[in-house]
DNA sequence: ACGCTAAGTGAAAACGTTTTCAGATGGTGG
DNA sequence: CCACCATCTGAAAACGTTTTCACTTAGCGT
């Protein structure tokens, strides 16, 4: 393997020399440039990122922690993450934990490794105590889940309103038994977008029934389909239903479908995120629209201004209301 | 930060005993294990990646290219990377090209810098010539697309048989008029599926008719509907589908609702992955499957043998027909 | 001719490990 | 009491960079 020394020889200068010039960020005189670079050329060089990394104490790695790299929702973040980081020299290790503590210990460690510089966790089944402590001496952020009481800063929506939104469109328009399908209250997501439904419903005057409210404990599709199957068997049926994921939504909108009934006309259905596959359901799905891209690259942009030691403020963007066939 | 230096000084040992111990692949005597160990927790100590890297000349990362990371068929055989490499120590870089020269530019580069020790890639629009040259100095493999002239090891599945089954399906389910959408040719794997469908139309004395024929140039839902347009624009139009693509076969399923007519009495369709959506479509989707998580899995074992200094050889799993109510 | 500055360059230290090699120690058999 | 072996340990080199600091040289004004 060809390393700085050997250039430093063809080119008959010395290892700082070609240093300079590689990170081209000081001056060295026109025709040494060119004699390094030629060397450079000749010998097919290039720099060991191993060697550099131990001397700069920089590894320029980012973690990505997300529970689960098939729930569509973060994979648009994940392209604004990667880009931006991209952009600014750094490249991301995604780190899938299942929410699995020992996965989650193996990448907690690559941080105090010093493998990677800093964190983005979009893992809402994170061990929040751990990120507190960690967060004392690493840089983290945190991208859509975040806990109110930690002083890690964070990117996300109003996940209250934006429920109160949700549930609002289904009351104007006319619904006034709405049911609730939601993931585990462990999650604080989860307790944002009841609150909101809650308060959505009160406001108009509805009352709130403690059977229309499904947990379920997972983000899986099947999950949807059995929270359908429980409210039809119901006496009093709901004739709408605000599901807190597409992925429940779209498991919820096929289960009706077995059941012979139509969407939107015996019962309407919304969903939250606006992954790619609920313009792709059958009718296409009214959701709430997260700037999934954007979140990406904010937060990206937030660790890498931590890690330089840049002071960082917590930002909360805008949802959008996405309404289509299903209401 | 605290180094190995410092634990060693706390435990009076030099820093080789402690390398030893935090290494535990040596003797070293009990008492001294113990006081070593104990020196590590009071500093909390852990042992910096970065000088290690350098000095063993190892990274412990791979680099997994891929097209897309919204793309589901590639989740599952990233699941089965992930999790075989972590058993053995290494970390993955996932590493989205989006088909894009430039991008593809610098993950080659992590190889060149040792960044990352070898390659995994699933990306069908690699550049061929810059991979196949990589791969004299650099372990490479493929997975799922692959090169037939080029000597790095691949995992797949037989993707001209597997359409073969797709498309008797089809014809044993009474249909004679059988469109296919394909995708660009370009892809080894969309020449292989065409070649089947051919060979199955061919053995059962069926003509094929170019205007059945449909190319997309992208993976997207909207191209799978695009297809559907213009096939029942035809005078003598197909009564079933073939999608080399859940993806297409999914906005096939939509476009075709849209046009009132039902799946699988008027249009049959059947498409290919058994993406995780495929059985939340309606009508659920006739697919053919791959083993994705082991694929996931064998390449990662090939790749990590290939470090070693293992001799791989190439692998054809077999896929499977699934039968849903598409068909 | 002299000092002074600026620009360019190189020697060497440093980053934090692992590993080789040789030395120290203690026990054992003759 | 000696020689020998086994076991454990430490000093120091090595991995491939970057960066500091000091040095050389050339150019310039006096």
């Amino acid at each position: 393997m060809v390393k700085i020394h050997d250039v430093a020889k063809l080119a008959g200068v010395s290892v700082a020399t070609v240093s300079r010039v590689v990170n081209n960020n000081e001056r060295v005189a026109e025709n040494t440039r060119v004699k390094v670079e030629w060397a450079i050329r000749e010998l097919n060089y290039a720099p060991s990122v191993l060697g550099r990394n131990l001397r700069t104490s920089k590894s320029n790695l980012l973690l990505v922690l997300l529970p689960s790299i098939s729930n569509p929702f973060y994979t648009e973040i994940i392209n604004g993450i990667e880009d931006t980081a991209i952009a600014r020299g750094y490249n991301i290790l995604l780190c899938e934990t299942d929410s699995n503590p020992k996965r989650e210990a193996i990448y907690f460690n690559l941080l105090r490794n010093r493998l990677a510089e800093g964190i983005i966790s979009m893992d809402p089944s994170v061990n929040k105590n751990k990120l507190n402590e960690l967060s004392e001496s690493y840089p983290i952020v945190q991208c859509s889940e975040y806990d109110t009481e930690s002083p890690i800063p964070y990117v996300t929506i109003d996940s209250e309103q934006a429920a109160y939104d949700a549930v609002t469109h289904l009351i104007e328009s006319g619904h006034q038994k709405i049911a609730l399908i939601n993931s585990d209250e462990r999650f604080l997501y989860a307790r944002q977008r009841r609150n909101g439904y809650e308060k959505a419903m009160e406001a108009h005057g509805l009352p709130i029934k403690g059977e229309w409210i499904y947990h379920a404990e997972q983000l899986d599709f099947k999950l949807g389909q059995n929270a359908i199957r429980k409210l039809l068997q119901l006496d009093d049926q709901p004739t709408a239903v605000f599901a807190v994921s597409d992925v429940y939504a779209i498991g919820a909108l096929k289960e009706i479908h077995r059941h012979g009934k139509k969407v939107p006309e015996d019962i309407a259905i919304i969903g939250f995120d606006k992954i790619i596959f609920s313009d792709m359901a059958f009718p296409t799905l009214s959701t709430i629209a997260q700037p999934m891209y954007e979140m990406g690259c904010i937060s990206a942009e937030m660790i890498m201004d931590k890690i330089n030691g840049i002071a960082v403020k917590s930002r909360v963007l805008d949802h959008q209301l996405i309404c289509r066939d299903s209401t």
